[in-house]
RNA sequence: CGGGGUGUAGCGCAGUUUGGUAGCGCACGUGGUUUGGGACCAUGGGGCCGGGAGUUCGAAUCUCUUCACCCCGACCA
């Protein structure tokens, strides 16, 4: 490839609304064009990294048994009624029609068409397990998108359907897909990539692996423990809450006029925050009820953990509700029709404790949980905090950002018995087949890559999926040391490597800027002091290599070091 | 969907307060001097100032409206 040939234009400055490392070096260096909230195009040196990473998800999968289908990316909605998702799922489905009015809609996710894909087909136990994956177009029509690639709303990604006749057995192929999501982050030069305990939201299933790259640009929080290395997603890491509370007190009801924020309280009764009683008013989805939650006021609630409880989805609720004083909202005395009381672990046992009194103005003082509250159940609905109680070894946890680049779901049944898809065991009895589905995001991990592989400059790319593997910077020169450039590049190119030529009659400061921004892994300079001598440079992206070379050394020396790097890479 | 902000050339921005011929830097074309970390001189091309409606002799600038984008929150596989 010629520089002067590349399309993508290279930009000096930071796009305005770039925010993140890999979105502002992705825009700079010319890899990928916006189009529309969501949307970007890509150009070559995206195209060529994606494919690289591509293949090197296709040969783990492969590895693993996986083969490679390619299903629509526009289904009917018949097949998404049949698992219930053309209904259950929010506006995120993007819903269209064809010509004659019949309902489509962009899949964004398979789970349905792999089902359709093999369930006549596969009707006896003989034929398990197996698993089928594709490379294909996603649309998730998101309501914010942001990050470049983080968070778009058409990507491709690699998604893969395992079917087994039993539980056993899908666990045991989980882990094998466990260690070849290890083994694909390592290669595409992300080793450091860890596998979160997730939740299994919309997928259905009960246990879910998140793949993070742990980074300040990541959009979920990771609960991490130092002390056993368990990594678990903020959605559904749990503690033991530390208590000591005071002795009962006797109760009493204040005036605390305009006092209604757990801030304000604190201030007001000089209290740490945990001496009170918070509430927390959520709608519930799809009902009139309230749910009202009292949580410790050093607790925020889960709304991932209360879905869970209420089954349902809930909306925080805020402002005016008839039956509701808000900022006064307690659990003595709460009366209000459709109100469902829930009563967080944290406040099991405590006493002497500050909650509103359901009076606008007043909270109570003095509340005893076991004294003044009877007949409750405790559940868990609070978000760990930094600090808090590791459950498995008793460490303590901090958080961290992370990028979700890849995950993997044990779904159980739901999509082959909604889907009516059976097989018939040893015994002549008809089975419905256990499912597991597994995803890596191509351009977000491209763009992972990035964020943890780059320096004040550009990328840094990894050789494995480098898109070139040599740059050759061909500095202003004579004629004799153009054709010396051009011919190194030719023979380089018919041994089979990756080169690209930077042939424009441009600045030295040009082509290196523009050099650290494609992030080639080696780099070759056709300088002309360097050439009087009969040398060029030779120099790798990270800086761990730079040594003059005599022209005549020159191919032998780059050869070299890309045969080894490919070697390393396989 | 709620709160805040921004829309002026491919990119980064000024001009809007106080209405009066649409500007600067980078990028791009041409000629020349340069050439190892984003050179310089000269000259040129490129704009419905996001869209619509209004006020006015006159609107990038004032009013209304609409759209898009960004940030914080909500949502999210």
């Amino acid at each position: 490839m010629l520089l002067s040939n590349l399309l993508g234009e290279r930009l000096r400055e930071k796009p305005a609304d770039a925010k993140i490392i890999s979105q502002i070096f992705l825009l700079r260096g010319g890899y990928i064009k916006y189009v529309s909230n969501g949307s970007y195009s890509l150009l070559l040196p995206a195209v060529k990294i994606a494919a690289k990473i591509e293949g090197i998800i296709r040969d783990e999968m492969n590895k693993i048994g996986g083969q490679e289908v390619l299903m629509p990316v526009v289904l009917p909605r018949e097949l998404w009624d049949e698992s219930g998702r053309y209904e259950s799922v929010g506006s995120e489905l993007l819903r269209i029609k064809d010509r004659g009015g019949r309902e489509m809609l962009l899949a964004m996710t398979h789970e349905e068409g792999a089902v359709h894909l093999v369930r006549d087909e596969v009707t006896s136990y003989g034929r398990f397990p197996f698993m089928l994956y594709q490379f294909q177009t996603k649309f998730r029509d998101e309501p914010r998108c942001k990050g470049g690639l983080i968070r778009v709303r058409e990507f491709t990604m690699k998604d893969a359907y395992s079917f087994h006749t039993s539980q056993k057995d899908l666990e045991s192929y989980y882990k094998k897909c466990y260690q070849a999501y290890e083994n694909v982050f390592k290669r595409i030069g992300i080793p450091e990539v860890v596998a979160v305990a997730s939740d299994t939201g919309m997928m259905g299933g009960k246990v879910a692996h998140e793949f993070m790259l742990l980074c300040d640009a990541g959009e979920d929080t990771v609960c991490v423990c130092e002390q056993c290395g368990s990594y678990e997603n903020i959605e559904v890491a749990a503690t033991e809450v530390e208590k000591n509370y005071s002795e009962e007190t006797a109760i009493s009801e204040i005036y605390t006029p305009d006092i209604e924020t757990i801030d304000d309280l604190a201030g007001f009764f000089k209290i740490k925050k945990s001496e009170i009683i918070k509430s927390a008013v959520f709608a519930v989805e799809g009902s009139n009820k309230i749910a009202v939650v009292f949580i410790r006021g050093d607790y925020e609630v889960n709304e991932t953990k209360l879905k869970k409880i209420v089954k349902a989805e809930i909306f925080p609720l805020e402002g005016k509700n008839a039956a509701l004083e808000f900022g006064y909202i307690g659990p003595l005395n709460l009366k209000g029709e459709n109100i469902v009381t829930i009563y967080d672990k944290s406040i099991e046992g405590a006493a002497s404790m500050v909650a509103g009194a359901n009076k606008k103005g007043y909270h109570y003082k003095g509340v005893s949980v076991p004294r003044d509250l009877s007949g409750i159940t405790f559940v868990d609905t609070a978000r760990v905090n930094a600090g808090d109680k590791c459950l498995k070894c008793g460490g303590s946890y901090t958080l961290k950002k992370g990028i979700e680049v890849g995950n993997i779901f044990q779904l159980g049944t739901k999509y082959t018995s909604a889907m009516k898809m059976s097989y018939l065991d040893e015994n002549g009895q008809n089975k419905t087949p256990v499912m597991g589905c597994y995803g890596i995001g191509v351009g977000r991990a491209l763009a992972s890559v990035l964020e943890a592989r780059h320096d004040d400059y550009g990328a840094i790319w990894p050789f494995a999926i480098a898109p070139w593997h040599i740059h050759i910077n061909l500095l202003s020169g004579s004629a004799e040391m153009q054709k010396a450039a051009f011919a190194l590049y030719n023979k380089l190119l018919r041994a089979g490597f990756e080169v690209i030529l930077d042939d424009r009659k441009v600045s030295a400061g040009i082509q290196f800027a523009d050099a650290d921004l494609l992030g080639v892994p080696y780099r070759i300079i056709f300088g002309a002091k360097n050439f009087e001598k009969g040398q060029v440079e030779f120099a790798s992206r990270d800086k761990s290599v730079k040594e003059t070379v005599a022209l005549a050394e020159i191919y032998k020396t780059a050869a070299a070091y890309v045969k080894k790097a490919l070697k390393s890479v396989k």
